[in-house]
RNA sequence: CGGAGUGUGGCUCAGCUUGGUAGAGCGCUACGUUCGGGACGUAGAGGUCGCAAGUUCAAAUCUUGUCACUCCGACCA
């Protein structure tokens, strides 16, 4: 990556202070505004059109696959949360209630979902019957709240916006297939559009969701070396199915119990975003999700033919499908760059009368900074290509952050050693038991962050008791 | 829930120790000059000092209470 200038001040460079810098990077490119409520923000246009971007490719996506959109309540009532056990026990400490109906106590309080499983428990169990029913594939946009204690922009809020796709199947085989096909359209989805590099694997049983038999997940790594929980995909067999009774005649007409899958994603992902591809100017959006990909400025627009030019750039991009805006404001040229910086703007088209004169712009991309003199007639051709190269090495450098922040450890004295000096991925070997889980996180402050799907020998033996070894595990300080 | 801190124009803060006319910078509005990396001039608008009670001739300032937020720990997409 080029050397990080700082142009403007008012961002904390992220090697003095990386939780600063990524505050003041959410405030500058106007992605949010806090509100008078703790840990609930306003989204702002500049937030928000990254958001309908994330949701537009991933409901494509989706609905290859056959998921169908559907809206359950808000509120789920006590009586319903409590019916399966270990869900509840994980999600009571953190959920919000309604106790009141305007001025009259309510006769059952209700919870404001913090997830729907059991609201979609509730109403497959009225809706299916029969093995014709199945399978039921459902997705729901909206948002859900948790009154976490500590909370940052995107990261952790007490509401958040998602989507969760809940589904019923005849069989476990059935179920499994489709929750590892999620976890695959979600790593995807993070490679392609996000350019984020994603680690695939299945959560420890310590950290796999509450009630479910099998969590699997995405985890990404952060540009200061933590790790962040990015999608998540879970198998509930039928668990859920035998609380809530959801059941089937199959075609020998006997009752079976379904089985249930359920995953998601957040806003948390503009928050990868920033913290994977921002630099000490701001944010850097990959090309494929940024709302605005090009922003022409035009250079003494005050002058005869300046903005008409500019404008007539911005409508030949059009044309050829990409986002383009004209900063027509009156700032000046260093204050509109700043700016389309701060905000991450790919690419920006600099358009001056000795650019014109000349019959050509100058094209910048915003992550190298890389200055690139195109003819009028091919920009046309050479700013998607400019985006696309961008799109292609920003993920690359990022697997390259990733890799190069991934170690190896075989001792216990080793891994200290790296979870102390060394943001980043662990990988070490593991008994299974959730002891040696419990003191990795005692002794050298990390969790485990997932069983990768692909395996590795580093040893035989577990590196905390050394005890024959079961898994290679990547362990980290996560956000 | 523990520990620390902060509440004063839109934002960042000074003023509080030692009570006496509410301040600065940035931003905002208008006009003009500027324009290739956050330009400048002139004129202007904007604040019941978080809230409540108390002490006092007089409270942003002292006392008590209260509310909110921020940061650090334990819990979490």
């Amino acid at each position: 990556m080029a050397k990080d200038k700082k142009l403007v001040e008012a961002i904390t460079s992220m090697e003095d202070d990386f939780a600063q810098w990524y505050t003041d990077v959410v405030k500058k490119a106007e992605l949010i505004d806090y509100t008078s409520v703790k840990g609930c923000m306003v989204i702002k246009p500049a937030g928000y059109a990254i958001w309908e971007n994330i949701q537009h490719e991933l409901d494509r996506r989706f609905k290859e696959t056959g998921v169908e959109n559907v809206y359950l309540p808000l509120f789920i009532p006590e009586s319903l949360l409590q019916k399966e056990k270990d869900h509840v026990e994980g999600f009571a400490p953190e959920v919000a209630w309604v106790t009141h109906g305007g001025l009259e106590p309510l006769q059952e309080r209700l919870c404001v979902r913090p997830t729907s499983e059991t609201l979609f428990c509730d109403f497959y169990a009225k809706d299916i019957q029969s093995h014709r029913d199945l399978p039921k594939v459902y997705n729901q946009w909206c948002s859900v709240v948790r009154w976490e204690k500590t909370t940052r922009p995107f990261l952790r809020s007490r509401e958040f916006l998602w989507q969760e796709g809940h589904t019923a199947h005849a069989t476990a085989e059935e179920a499994e297939e489709r929750t590892i096909m999620m976890l695959n359209v979600y790593a995807d989805f993070c490679e392609e559009v996000l350019a984020i590099p994603v680690v695939k694997g299945r959560k420890t049983d310590k950290e796999k969701f509450a009630g479910a038999e099998a969590t699997y997940t995405i985890e990404s790594l952060m540009h200061d070396g933590k790790a962040l929980q990015s999608g998540t995909s879970h198998n509930f067999g039928d668990g859920f199915a035998k609380a809530f009774g959801i059941q089937y005649t199959d075609k020998e007409n006997k009752l079976q119990y379904v089985h249930q899958t359920s995953w998601g994603m957040t806003t948390r992902m503009i928050g990868a975003i920033i913290m994977v591809h921002g630099d000490n100017s701001g944010l850097v959006l990959p090309p494929r999700i940024a709302p605005v990909q090009v922003m022409v400025i035009p250079i003494q627009q005050k002058k005869d033919g300046v903005l008409d030019k500019a404008y007539e750039v911005k409508d030949l991009l059009k044309k050829a499908g990409l986002s383009v805006k004209v900063d027509d404001s009156d700032k000046s040229p260093g204050w509109k760059f700043s700016e389309q910086e701060m905000r991450g703007i790919p690419v920006r088209i600099e358009l001056g009368p000795k650019d014109i004169e000349a019959g050509h712009a100058v094209i910048v991309r915003r992550d190298t900074r890389e200055k690139i003199i195109v003819p009028f007639e091919e920009l046309e051709t050479k700013v998607p290509e400019v985006l696309e190269t961008m799109q292609k090495e920003m993920l690359e450098r990022a697997r390259a952050h990733r890799d190069a922040h991934t170690y190896t450890a075989s001792s216990m004295e080793e891994f200290k050693k790296l979870a102390d000096e060394k943001p980043g991925f662990i990988k070490a070997m593991w008994c299974g038991c959730q002891e040696c889980e419990d003191a990795l996180k005692e002794e050298a402050g990390v969790t485990s962050r997932c069983i990768p799907f692909e395996q590795e020998e580093i040893s035989g033996t577990c590196v905390h008791c050394g005890k024959p070894a079961k898994h290679m595990v990547y362990w980290g300080k996560a956000y």
